[in-house]
DNA sequence: CATAGTTCTTAGCCTTCCGA
DNA sequence: TCGGAAGGCTAAGAACTATG
């Protein structure tokens, strides 16, 4: 049994004749009918039988039409991805955002992308443990946007904007009215952070740990709003990217400053496979976001 | 009821594909 | 290269319906 065998009964069906159901198919009526003697002999069951000239489907003939009819709609629609997917204007597009904060800059940005790319399947994945790399590798997803590196050969790195990271504190903390702070002022805070493991938190690998320092508490955070409110009110400070502190309703209640010294700027990346980069799509993915930088960058 | 038209089945042949 | 299998075609025939 194949897809040809559901086309003809499906036609049969709609057309009610041999001869105009090979017509729409673009066969002679007596090829429609040995290819489908062939699997009746095949499978020991008759498909249909006749009532004076017109044809009626057996329940054998009704159930290959119920196959057809729940299997060639599903054929068709991946027969257009397909197409589109080689005329290059079509794709699955699944993102990973690593970086939790990320994927409030995200949505907006993809905004436009979708608008120019109706085709594109777009779906954003926002998981903190979520290990983006050998998702890539099998294809379970598309893209990660980051702001680590993964060193792997495969893999393409579109670099997208940098930002310094700043520390975040309530206006009426003892270091508002510092210009900067250093590692030595976190470790008589409460820091709060995004529930990511410390290797993951640049707060940690960058500032404390190479001081040899601890913060006097540690606090997970999820929301960005709800740790810019914990911060204006007092209850700990937290560093955290100097542009999305900018763009938080909390914004005129928290003092923002510098690291002492060097600043500290990360850069945010959109990691592809390789071979996805030639996708005209993609080009427009890099495009749609590129624009997108945020303003406070 | 004879005849013409319609629809489907069957027979025979051809072409293409694929594995040995 | 060859032979079998699969799928296509034309032509002929059977079964049925419509019409006069």
């Amino acid at each position: 049994m194949d897809i040809a065998h559901l086309r003809i009964i499906h036609a049969l069906h709609q057309y009610q004749t041999l001869g105009a159901a090979a017509e729409a198919l673009c066969l002679t009526q007596s090829a429609l009918s040995h290819r489908m003697k062939s699997l009746e002999h095949e499978v020991g069951i008759a498909f249909w039988g006749k009532q004076g000239q017109r044809l009626s489907l057996t329940p054998a003939g009704q159930e290959l039409l119920r196959l057809a009819q729940r299997v060639l709609p599903e054929i068709e629609v991946t027969r257009s991805r397909l197409q589109l997917m080689a005329d290059g204007r079509g794709g699955r597009l699944h993102i990973a955002v690593e970086c939790l904060p990320c994927a409030q800059w995200l949505n907006p940005a993809l905004g436009a992308f979708m608008r120019e790319w109706p085709d594109i399947d777009v779906d954003v994945v926002s998981q903190y443990r979520f290990s983006a790399l050998p998702a890539l590798l099998d294809y379970q997803i598309d893209a990660s946007l980051t702001p680590d590196r993964m060193p792997h050969g495969d893999l393409h790195h579109e670099p997208l904007f940098s930002y310094p990271l700043c520390l975040a504190v309530g206006k009426q903390h003892r270091l508002a009215a510092r210009p900067s702070f250093t590692a030595l002022d976190l470790a008589q805070e409460t820091l709060l952070t995004y529930p990511v493991e410390r290797s993951r938190l640049d707060v940690f690998t960058q500032i404390l740990q190479p001081a040899g320092l601890e913060p006097r508490h540690h606090k997970a955070v999820g929301d960005t709003e709800l740790m810019l409110g914990m911060v204006a009110s007092g209850r700990g400070v937290a560093v955290i990217p100097e542009w999305l502190a900018e763009r938080s309703a909390c914004r005129g209640e928290v003092t923002l400053l510098k690291l002492a010294g060097e600043a500290l700027v990360k850069q945010l990346w959109l990691v592809v496979r390789k071979e996805d980069r030639a996708l005209a799509w993609m080009e427009g993915l890099f495009a749609a976001l590129g624009k997108h930088v945020p303003s406070a960058v």
